[in-house]
DNA sequence: AGGTAAACACACCGGTCGGTATACTCACAA
DNA sequence: TTGTGAGTATACCGACCGGTGTGTTTACCT
């Protein structure tokens, strides 16, 4: 079995079996989708899927990892360093619209994959750790350099409109859910004596 | 089998079905969670909780509307209706802290049943999707009574910030998400326009 | 020519899932 | 007194779960 974390490279089968399972896991559920559908979607046998990740659960592991890489790079490529700080929080939160409008019919990856997996150690978990403070300090940073009052309970505070636009979009259907938070986030930069 | 949604009158079995089976479904997941294991744990046989409940979804259906109905009259018994919106907004996340502290170790039971239950005909996710609108209009009539200029965006921000503190303290684990929230919210009703 | 990695086919494992069937006890009320 | 509703105990159902074992084929590299 190759190391899944380590080396990017995956053979031919590995790497289809990766995509179809992060199509699977994200728009039904990781809990429910079982990896006999994940072998016969992939045209893959489960022996292959378990030479190549070894468990259910490293292979959730490698899905939610690969969703969190995409994620960053859409949004890297949508930012521009050159930009005022205050700028580039509105891109993020337009970053964030987009990428909602074109790949998040489900919410967040994340978060699902934290509803689901409770057992408290799964390495999953941790994935979806790391990433929500990834994204809080990516705000708190933000706000550090725009000069800020209260840099970092700015950056939660950005971080939690950033989350809660997922919900709203997701549950209650607002279709501009991200747009309206990117507004809130603007007053709430003057709020903290950022200059317009 | 008992009208579930019609009837609060529970069998003593039944009513023991239902704890057990929200202790249960909130702590380790719906999915993960089987009827047996229910049985077992509230001392009864799974005829029984057939006979009451009908099948699974039923249950699950009113596990959410139970736990959501307790969460109302949690939320509901600490606000002061003669106070001013703004201190009952306040009011508002100051509950939702400390029902955080107190019964909401592994986030809203609402979104997590949304990442569970991905069939998307599934009853258990109209209950989450009323909630959400409930709680996104329950803060839109503060704004308004506040006099707030948009008081609909306000209030979608508001529950965007409120759901938002939610993931905050679940996933990162930030203690003081609902009151960091809270002076968000502060800040924003005077942006809208709210005098102090 | 020989070796190795990747993928194949297919059968099988113990265990759990949601749900049902049968037969019995007990309390209470018409 | 005779039902009736609530509950118990136990056995069972087909389907699916994650995971393993054995052996075969294909293709590329040395």
């Amino acid at each position: 079995m190759a190391s899944v974390t380590t080396s990017p490279q995956l053979t031919p089968a590995a790497r289809r079996v990766l995509d179809t399972a992060s199509e699977l896991f994200y728009t039904r559920g990781i809990n429910t989708v079982g990896m006999e559908l994940v072998a016969e979607r992939a045209g893959v046998t489960k022996k292959t899927i378990y030479d190549r990740f070894g468990s259910k659960q490293r292979l959730v592991v490698a899905y939610l990892r690969a969703r969190d890489a995409r994620w960053r790079d859409f949004l890297a490529a949508r930012i521009d360093p050159r930009a005022t700080p205050r700028a580039r929080v509105a891109a993020t939160f337009e970053a964030l619209d987009a990428w909602m409008r074109e790949e998040n019919e489900r919410g967040c990856a994340m978060v699902n994959a934290y509803a689901e997996l409770s057992e408290p150690g799964h390495p999953g978990r941790t994935v979806a750790e790391e990433q929500k403070r990834w994204l809080r300090d990516l705000y708190a940073g933000l706000a550090r350099e725009a000069g800020a009052t209260a840099p970092e309970e700015l950056g939660e505070v950005l971080a939690m409109l950033h989350e809660g636009a997922v919900v709203a979009r997701n549950v209650t259907g607002t279709a501009d859910a991200a747009l309206t938070a990117r507004a809130a986030g603007n007053a709430l930069l003057t709020a903290h004596g950022v200059p317009e």
